[in-house]
DNA sequence: ATTCGTGCAAAGACTTTGCATAAAT
DNA sequence: ATTTATGCAAAGTCTTTGCACGAAT
């Protein structure tokens, strides 16, 4: 069903190599240098079937288009900074305590998002 | 500077009989009952008229467009819920123990985003 | 040879903007 | 009369899709 073609290849390497999650057109430009007549269909296309073959998990922030990361790095719950100064996102391992009690009686919550904002240690 | 139009005085009513966030769309829908002609444009640019002038706050959840309230609900601190059964978004009040403590050392948080998921009330 | 992926361009969803007209002052 | 908002359509961003060609089996 899907194949591991040069294109794809090259976008696995670029997830691989790099340090925070990314969206498609920094793919794009990322992997231009392994394959350069690569389009940007291709990327959206091939990060779609990563997703579903759960090689890749999205990163939504809010009011952002989504970017993307290894699922590895995605298997244990985690959440994500949003420096503002720099832009650049970051992982953060572990949660808190009981995020569920904050809905009303009569929901059933069954996962979550936590994005912090602020300013990270190098722009700081 | 802002003059209040019969469309903003709409717009204003809709958000404030609406029963959670709405987005532009649904705030065109609405408003053309009372102001028939009115356009989307005008519905953008209102409504960032009125979130410059602190009368509405964005609410952006993850890989969705925004949707917006009035400022009244919003001004104290709270997160949302959002019912992955009828998707409508709920508000929750109050938050978390001390969410800062999952960033790194070296990283200061201005502020941050929870967002529940699950079944609401009305669905489960 | 057949199947599936790619590149390009067209189209789709959402949002912003330019411009002539209309409304508010 | 002057200023500012409106409506429409065009354009902009991000993403998806149709289709002919190329690559992999």
């Amino acid at each position: 069903m899907t194949r591991d073609t040069r294109q794809r290849r090259a976008i696995r390497s670029v997830f691989d190599d790099a340090d925070g999650p990314l969206g498609p057109q920094e793919v794009l430009d990322r992997a231009q240098r392994d394959v350069p007549g690569i389009g940007l269909a291709t990327v959206y296309r091939t990060i779609k079937l990563m997703v579903e073959d759960q090689e890749l998990n999205p990163v939504e922030l809010p009011g952002e288009p989504a970017r993307y990361e290894p699922a590895e790095r995605g298997h244990s719950h985690h959440h994500f900074f949003k420096c503002d100064a720099c832009g650049r996102v970051y992982e953060m391992q572990g949660c808190v305590s009981n995020p569920s009690s904050l809905a009303p009686d009569g929901f059933r919550v069954s996962r979550h998002e936590i994005v912090l904002y602020g300013t990270c240690a190098n722009c700081a």
